[in-house]
DNA sequence: CTCAAGTCAATAACTATTCTTAATACCGTT
DNA sequence: AACGGTATTAAGAATAGTTATTGACTTGAG
């Protein structure tokens, strides 16, 4: 996700009215490297807009993420987290206590992912998911 | 998955009972590349076991990944995909005909992971999923 | 063969997400 | 500042894939 200004300068200019509950999940997004579910934002963002409804945490998500400004990962069986990362990353899921953290290039000189083709298929995007313990779990 | 013997003496092992409803899972599924979903398992088997049951289907399945036969994939947002494939290998989804296709690390050359620790985490398994057109779309 | 343990089919239940609807709030225009 | 068209909201119903429940049936060890 980008700045608070960017992000709702984009908003507007897709032609999206700028309420309070976008706003609040906006703000809510920008900067949380935690990956939480449309369940976590609504509980928490509930307590300062107790009017808030479900329907509108989803409805925001998912037109951040037509935006490009948000991604939703498939990481678990039952729902899905949102990472307002913008830049490529992996993601690391600890076995344990169940946290997603993102693993950058600048951390993972290691992995090389192959651009262009792969057996004949045009690759457009690539993801890699390690599973695992955690630091703090080990 | 294993070879047909192999895998029948693995639920035996582990105690659970030879059916014909388990081993007509086991037998469409073995050397099956094309990732069927549960219904599509059902709707195929149906048609030789009619009084086939949803229920059998996921169990079976569930059970063979609990012994780590099939491999469940989360690669779209409504449904599961099942693999059967035991060796490590990624995959590539197809973003025109939705198909999933099994890439190999003989085939992947240019695909590289590190092993062991990452950021200070404990790498137990990685998995790429890479997106893009496949080569019958493109 | 017998019988207990395990499995089956049918269907109800569950849960994350999406849809529906009437009421409301945003915002360009006045 | 107020208006009015229209997108958006809140609440709850609906959806769909998967899991749990139940009573009858089957498997396979002894």
């Amino acid at each position: 996700m980008h700045s608070f200004e960017t992000t709702i300068g984009r908003l507007r200019s897709e032609g999206f009215k700028l309420t309070p509950q976008r706003l609040s999940v906006i703000r809510y997004l920008i900067g949380n490297t935690s990956h939480p579910t449309a369940a976590v934002i609504y509980k928490d963002l509930k307590r300062k807009y107790p009017s808030l409804s479900f329907s509108t945490v989803y409805n925001t998500l998912n037109m951040l993420e037509k935006i490009g400004e948000v991604q939703s990962l498939h990481l678990f069986d039952d729902f899905l987290n949102y990472d307002p990362g913008t830049e490529a990353h992996h993601h690391f899921v600890c076995r344990s206590c169940n946290s997603i953290i993102d693993i950058f290039p600048r951390d993972a000189e290691n992995v090389s992912l192959p651009e262009g083709d792969i057996s004949g298929n045009r690759i457009e995007s690539a993801q890699v998911v390690f599973k695992g313990m955690c630091r703090n779990c080990l």
